[in-house]
DNA sequence: TACTCACTAGACCGATCGGTCTACCGAGGT
DNA sequence: ACCTCGGTAGACCGATCGGTCTAGTGAGTA
């Protein structure tokens, strides 16, 4: 694994856990066990940049576990309520530390790194669009699949704020009742 | 208003618009126009304590706003949907700076600084209790009313996020629908 | 007037921030 | 052998971080 690799790596896996602004240079740079002077050659817009590589990564890696859970399961339904256990499971085994990987990043984007917000916005419609295209696919009458699929994704990105928060996961035990609700009910 | 006042009002200011690490010290003594030695006088443990001070006055300032949003209208239902369109007004008016207040600080705190994790967490009970308890006055059949509050609650915040991240109200329109499917259906 | 004490005022601290700069290394081409 | 050049290596920069410390101020009390 070359050096830009694993300075991207060891970023995703910082901002999942601890945010952009939690994330230093110096952190960085001595995980991957990089010289300062590789980053800005990688880099050369800087952190800003290097983070939105990062969360294009987290992105990309949670859409194809997602779109792996959809296809893996006889319906919408219970290839999200797995989504949802998945999440509950990944917060439990990490101390509650990993909830959405790039949730706090996103937040902490929005109104100062335009570059970075707009990584994660790309991220945040992907994942909507992955699950839009299996409802179309699964249910073609259904009207708006975006938007039913953008109301499910605020669910969980809810409720894996909450249940972080909380240190609890029975914000996303609720959820998972909800999605029911939300697509048959 | 006094120092210590001034100090937590802005600071309360700052964490909603930009979070817990891009909030310096300089820059809420500033806009308070507070010396340095005035901040470690009235909170001696310092940013963080100043910082959940600051929390716990959102929490509270939203939760009057929401008991009385659900109290002013004839029932739960429309109640939360006002309060959707409330936050969809107030992200547009500020430019998708303004969401929910504590979201950011929460999520940059769960994992670092449990004082201010915890008022944020206590911030979010209370928002659940409010809005529980009102559920509970007008539907006493409905079981579990705290999970419906927070299913409730995990939606808000989600689709918050989303809008911010997306700069569009449209998730916060799709949240307001799924409250009723939710609530109702 | 003299003393107290809650509070203001801001200089100062070491640590760390993100970023720049120059020197160097080493494989590939000629 | 020599040069080029993609990339490493890390010293160094000014700015800013959160926090500490001492001096001073001013209203209240005896």
């Amino acid at each position: 694994m070359d050096t830009r690799e694993r300075m991207v790596e060891v970023t995703a896996r910082l901002l999942a856990r601890q945010g952009y602004h939690a994330t230093g240079l110096a952190q960085v740079l001595a995980e991957a066990e990089a010289p300062r002077g590789s980053l800005y050659f990688h880099f050369p817009e800087g952190k800003e940049q290097m983070a939105a590589e990062a969360v294009r990564r987290l992105g990309e890696r949670l859409g194809v576990a997602l779109q792996a859970k959809l296809d893996g399961k006889p319906d919408v339904r219970s290839g999200l309520q797995s989504v949802a256990r998945m999440f509950a499971r990944q917060l439990e085994a990490s101390d509650f530390t990993l909830g959405c990987p790039v949730a706090t990043t996103a937040l902490e984007a929005s109104d100062e790194a335009p570059a970075l917000s707009a990584a994660c916005a790309q991220v945040f419609e992907r994942w909507t669009s992955v699950l839009a295209e299996r409802l179309r696919q699964e249910r073609p009458r259904v009207t708006a699949p975006e938007r039913v699929a953008r109301t499910v994704l605020s669910l969980i990105e809810g409720s894996l704020l909450l249940a972080r928060v909380r240190r609890s996961v029975e914000p996303l035990k609720d959820a998972e009742v909800a999605i029911g609700t939300l697509l048959d009910g």
